[in-house]
DNA sequence: ATCGTTCTTGATAGATCGATCTAGCGATAG
DNA sequence: CTATCGCTAGATCGATCTATCAAGAACGAT
């Protein structure tokens, strides 16, 4: 029972976690094989099994539930380090952006390819996902309650700006430039600004 | 050279595409063998290895460019059908969430999974993938352009507006719903209204 | 010190993957 | 009739996949 912070390396279940969350960021969960991460984590192959009674698929929901409640760690951390939520969403973007950049192009969301992947094929993977959405969006949806934005238009501006987030990702890691990821930050903190000028609007679409 | 359209089954090549397509579109390119897509389309083997010499990736990179081709067709047709812009983008948002539930969650974006898998893992099919949003881009900007709105103003709606399908895609097949892809295309239908409105603003940010 | 538990370790099984290969069918041209 | 060529057809190959298994090392408790 070793959760080994304090010195030497993380134990074996820490490293085979980071080193599945890593790949399957960046190539999919079919794509990845459990050869590939052990190698990746330097453990030995059989240690995936004595984790991971449920095998691959078991390591794919808890490396979903893990690495989905970090990256909302990211954009609570965002927003509450800014002054207004229009400049936290413009920084939350931004750091995306450059995220994607330093990588070369890999890491973006953390789920989303697992996501697109599992949707009509693993019912318990697709289980996992929804559940990291579903607190994503009252995450955001509380951060911008606390603004005094309408809880309903709270509500939409977070599944407005995840949308925009997740398909301006799609676009900018297949284009391999942030231009998508740049119109979409902007997209998204306008309408989070409009929002906010008139905050008892029943209605802003037209 | 059976282009077969008048009577009886499409060619053998028209199949393995068709099946490719629509296997690729729903479990991905990694997550779908030759195998399943020779048995889908009921067709031999060896006839995957005659018509695309280059093996799988060149499959995924035709049925990436067929399917990409006819997908932003429906996108056209959408525009064209419509009296205005938001009309348009809204029933094109409509139409893909109509689709979306025919087939239960299951038929989104032909190339959005393909395209985070391939990503950082294949150059040739994240080219493939690049040129189609590439031609979407260009074609949502003309179709745009033509209703008045500047040059610049348009090309960043149509990246908006791909950014929030692709991204209302994600969450609505993981969530099984349609709520993103409804708050989605509300939010770009407000803000090409919001462009309509001020043809030449030079900044519609803040 | 000895036992018991936890974890490590890699060999191996059984299935499936993409790819190759040879053989044969069927229509058409000479 | 026969030669040709496009296509069908599936056996087969080596590699790789997930999963299982048995055995050994490390460590704490009594």
């Amino acid at each position: 029972m070793n959760a080994g912070p304090a010195t030497g390396r993380p134990s074996t279940k820490e490293r085979i976690m980071s080193a599945g969350a890593e790949l399957f960021r960046r190539q999919g969960y079919t794509g990845t094989g459990l050869k590939q991460i052990v190698a990746e984590a330097d453990a030995p192959f059989g240690s995936v099994y004595h984790f991971f009674p449920g095998g691959k698929e078991q390591l794919g929901a808890e490396v979903v539930r893990t690495s989905g409640a970090a990256y909302g760690r990211l954009f609570t951390a965002a927003m509450d380090g800014a002054p207004d939520p229009v400049t936290g969403v413009r920084d939350f973007f931004a750091g995306a952006g450059r995220t994607l950049v330093e990588t070369d192009y890999a890491d973006a969301c953390p789920i989303a390819t697992l996501a697109l992947e599992v949707a009509s094929t693993n019912e318990p993977l697709r289980h996992a996902t929804a559940d990291v959405f579903t607190g994503w969006i009252t995450l955001g949806t509380a951060a911008f309650t606390k603004t005094g934005i309408g809880e309903r238009e709270a509500r939409e501006l977070t599944i407005a700006l995840l949308s925009a987030l997740e398909g301006a990702f799609v676009l900018s890691r297949a284009l391999r430039s942030t231009e998508p990821l740049e119109v979409a930050g902007e997209s998204v903190a306008a309408r989070a600004s409009a929002l906010l000028a008139s905050p008892a609007a029943p209605d802003t679409t037209a």
